[in-house]
Parts: C-alpha cells; structure tokens; sequence
DNA sequence: TTGTAGGCGTTATCAG
DNA sequence: CTGATAACGCCTACAA
C-alpha cells in the first residue's frame, strides 16, 4: 500500500494542509510542527505522488527529448549535456528515439504529451517545424539540428556549412588541388550542410571541383571505408579526403592503409566533430571540432527560460561556431 | 486551455464514461458513436492527460533508467536496446545519470519514486544492493552490471571474467609469455572481474605474472595511452597489452606507435568491448566482444515482466557471454 | 499558525 | 450500450 501525505499527517496530529506547506514552503509553519512532520515523513519513506501533484500543478517537471537513431558518441555527448542541465533546475529527462520518419516522430511527440513541460527535437531529416505543429501551443520546444525556415522556434544548429569551407580552405592552403569529399545522406541536414560548404570553398577558391570526387556515405566507419576505397582508384588520386564525419574519416584510414597508400604523404585526410577517440588515430585525425555537450546544455537553457516564459518569449535562432583542429592526418603542424 | 475528456465529451453529446471507454477499448460503445467521439478528439487534438490517468491507474508507463556518467558508445548501445523494447510495450523511458556517488544516486532514485513503473539501475561503482533498499517493495528494479550478492533481485552482468580470461587463454597460446594488463577503476565492478580474469587465466597456466605488468587506467583513451608508455619502457618489455576496454586499447595503439614499436610484431594489443570502430584501427584491434544492445534489451524484458508479475516473481540473474573476436593487432588470422 | 473543502482529468463501479 | 458519480493524491483558496 502507498503511502499518501494523509497518512503522515495522521501521524504527526496535523491537517494535510500543513504537511503540504511543508513540503512546499508554500505557507507559514510553525518550527516543531516542520520538523516533526519533517521526521515522521522520512521515517515513513513518505514522497509526493508526481502524477497527483503535477495534475493540480500543471507542471510534470519533465523535460521531453526526441532524438533520432543516432549511434556513437553524439548520443550520449548531447545528453550528457542535457541531463545535468535540466538536473539543476529540478528537471527529469524523458528520452525518445525515432526513426527519422515522419509518422513514427508524430507518435512519439503525441506520446510526450502532457507528460512534458518542453520538448528538445533533434530530426535532421525532416522538416521539423511541420511535426512540432501537433503541439499544443503552450508547449514550449527548441528544435536542435534542424531545418527550420522563419523564426516562430527557438532553435539551435551546428555551423556546419562554416566548418567544412573553413576545413577545405585549409586544405587548399596546404597546396592540394584535388580535395574529395565524403557525404552524409542528403536528407540529412548537417550532412547537406557540410557538403554545400565544401562545394561553396572549392567554388570561392575557383579550385576544381569533380562529380566523381563526391561521394555518399551514410556517417558509418564501413560507408567511410567504401568511399575511401573507390576514391583510392580514381586517376588522378585526389590528394586529400574529407568526410562529412569522423565515423567515416576513421574508415576512409583504415581502406588508405589497405591500399598501401600513406597518410598524409600520400593522401591527406579530414574529418568532422572531433570526437574523442579522433586524436588517438593513426595517424592523429585532422577534425572539425564541434563542442557537443554545449549544444544540448544551451538547447535545455533555452528550453528553461522558454517554459519559464510560458513560451512567450521572443524566439531566437543561434548557432554553434566550430573551430578546426589540426592534425598529422593533413600534414599537421610540421609541414610535409 | 487545455482540453479535456469533458470537452470531447460534450461536443459529441455523450457522457465522459463513453469517451473514456473508446480511448481504453474498456467497454462496449456502439460503433457510431466511437467514430464520432473519434473523429471530434482528433479534430480537437485531444490527448488523454498522462498525470491524471496515471494517478487512478497507478501505472505511469514509464521506466526509469539510472546510469553512471559513462561515456562513449557504451551509453547509446545501452539505450539503443532499451528504448524500442520499451517502447513496443507501450513505456517511456526518464533517463537520469548520476555520478558514482552514494548520495547522488540516491537522490535520483527519490526523484523518480512514483514517477516510474520500474526501474533499470546501472552502479557499476556502489554496491546497489543497498542503494536499492531505498525503494518501496513494490517497484521492480532490474540491476545492470552491479555488485550484488543474493537473490533478491533481478540482475544482468556481463561475462567480464570469463571474456578476460578467454583472451589471456588465447594470447599465452600464441605465444605470448609476458602480458601486460591495462586495467580500469578498482572501484569499478566490470573493471575488477576483468582484471581478475586476467590473473586467473596466467596462474591456471602457471604463466609468468609480475606486478609492474599492471597498470591502472580510467577507461579513457588518454589513460590507455599513459600506461602503455609506460608498459613499452620496461625491460624485458612485455611481449602483449591486454587493455580492460577499448578505449584504452587505442589509446595504446597511439602510445606505441610513438614509441616506434610495431603492433603486432613488438607487441599485440588486445581490447574489450568491441566497439564498431575497433576493426578500422591500424592494425586492427583484436577484442572482446559485448553485445551492448541485448544487454539493455534483456534487461528490459527482466523488467516488464516483473512488473506484469508484480514483482511476485522469482528473481532471476543473469549473465551475457561474451566472445572472442581476433584481428591483427594481435596477429591476427595469419599467425606471425 | 492551522484546518476545511473543492477541484485537477481520468478511470472504475454501479445503475439504468 | 450508456450515464452518474465516487475515487486517485495532492494543492490552495478561504475560513478559523
């Protein structure tokens, strides 16, 4: 049997009304009378039933996020980001995955309903300001990741297309003149970002640029593999590989060294996130660093002055710098 | 204004009792009338409200999920196994990460008292028995990979002695005669059953076995990399690195390449886990594989059915084996 | 400083 | 097949 705020107020000889202040501060309460309630509580295990609480309050204390069937670092960075963020300010976190399809996301935003007081949605596919159109109107949302058009969100992306021109004007820097590129699936937002950016830097450059440089991956070490392999037997060899992720880069190493090509001086390679492991390759991985966990800290902030507001704010759409980091897999600092 | 079973129900011409029962399939409706109350709640987006449903029902359809600060692929392959087994069964899942720290865990699992129908903890760190002793009797707890004695509760383990032992086993019968071991936290359970696989397949073998040989890391790449240096500079030098995850094995990777010792011909690299990034190391990195996944999918399925039970149930624990998987960092196929 | 009582949105138990 | 109505556990005026 569960034990209700009656039975600790029967206990203490008090009304429910002076246990709940107490557990409130929402009143005056005489000093002994708190502390024995205080006690009696304890001893009897006693906590607010949520679900009772949050239908009078209106509030769940719950944030919702909606991620994608993201693997690898990424997932577990934008949460280690979130959690402990939404944590201080006395927030759970309510975690969904989603296929990125359209009525899957729609069941789990309907799900989240009501058991939520703002939801994080990060769907690089789809357009997402149409799902979030099912929300009730007083739920707050940052969308993270993407494609939005107009400013009636709060949303917050990553400067892809900023980090791959900054990433492949380094590479024309260093003199190379046939510089391939490793794509993400084109639906996908960041990755349609990177690639546009890497086809604007060629483009300013007025560096040649070749359909059969471009390939499609889908942000896997195995596609990055694939891809590598294939622009390994073009002639001329491009002379420097940049993937549209370190997931990729780190596969397009690995097909380098079957091929028995080296690394830098044969071919240079790049990537994109700079995830951990990416120093530690063979050689040390050139990267776009992207500071992950920032982006979910400063997407939950956002969430909380939003919710704060009661989503009457004036929306803002930010954007995450990225920073290059440089290392032996271009040539790294050493010039060679 | 948030609308309500009241709202459908008099926009309809019915009582509450009527569209109640169309949205549970709790009790006969003529079928007319279920499509009109249908169509008019789609119409009005309504959605039956989770706290009030949940505060009669005494079901919240959630799980709680409690897990340490780790970091990397280990956290999103769990989740990824957990979440659509939870959510083909109609569960939520508030995820919430606490330190390895008695009262910070203690504190989430108050938090989510009343919030969750179950619970799936993850402390490799305390002893999570006690920890657990917190809850009310009723809640049904599935314990991943903790210290736990007794059968009182449901529990999964990896098969981390038997992994390490397997491939000590399989190094000594390539040869190997010195073995070094990179191992994680003391304090960390799956760390200590790794290491104790490593010592009780040398003294079984009445292998060579020195205290030098063990070092201690934290599971990060950057700890790999230290102990391995410092592995490389002892003398006789360790013909093998057994690395207790796979972080750390990279990190090795990186810190012998500096060195200029050649992996595997100086010295073979082992890790555990296999994450998919282990076969596109240079070499390839022969490991031990875990399926993260199943274990957060198995842990699951413990857990639902507890609560179907009641948690009336006979505990269960379990324990996920684990497989040898052999790639050149280690010799590889082509014994050398 | 404390108690009383109404109501939050649903489901469940009865009658009809 | 359908409709009242009493819970569920808690918060919060309002009254004492």
């Amino acid at each position: 049997m569960r034990i209700t705020i009656r039975d600790v107020a029967r206990e203490a000889g008090v009304s429910v009304a002076t246990v709940s202040r107490v557990f409130n501060d929402s009143g005056p309460v005489g000093e002994e009378t708190r502390q024995r309630i205080l006690s009696i509580a304890t001893r009897l295990r006693y906590t607010p039933d949520g679900a009772a609480r949050s239908l009078i309050t209106r509030r769940t204390n719950t944030l919702g996020v909606l991620l994608p069937d993201l693997y690898g670092e990424f997932f577990s960075e934008v949460i280690r980001g979130i959690d402990p963020t939404a944590q201080r300010s006395g927030y759970h976190i309510l975690v969904s995955r989603a296929h990125n399809d359209k009525r899957e996301i729609e069941a789990a935003m309907r799900a989240m309903r009501g058991r939520v007081d703002g939801l994080v949605v990060m769907s690089p596919d789809i357009d997402a300001a149409a799902l979030v159109a099912n929300l009730p109107d007083d739920c707050p949302v940052v969308l993270l990741n993407c494609v939005v058009e107009g400013t009636d969100y709060d949303s917050l992306n990553i400067d892809n297309f900023g980090g791959a021109y900054a990433m492949v004007t380094h590479l024309l820097g260093r003199g190379h003149e046939r510089i391939a590129f490793i794509a993400g699936h084109e639906r996908n937002h960041d990755a349609a970002e990177r690639l546009r950016g890497y086809r604007a830097a060629l483009r300013n450059a007025r560096a040649e640029s070749k359909k059969e440089w471009e390939r499609t991956g889908d942000f896997t070490e195995s596609s990055g593999y694939r891809a590598a392999s294939e622009i390994a037997a073009l002639s001329p060899r491009p002379t420097a590989i940049f993937a549209a992720n370190d997931s990729m880069a780190i596969g397009a190493l690995s097909a380098l060294r079957e091929a028995d090509l080296r690394v830098p001086q044969d071919v240079a390679v790049a990537g994109f996130d700079d995830i951990p492991m990416a120093r530690y390759m063979s050689p040390p991985l050139t990267s776009v660093h992207v500071a992950i966990g920032e982006l979910g800290e400063r997407a939950t902030r956002t969430l909380l002055h939003a919710i704060e507001e009661k989503n009457q704010h004036a929306k803002v759409q930010d954007t995450l710098p990225t920073t290059l980091v440089i290392r032996q897999s271009c040539g790294g600092d050493h010039r060679g």
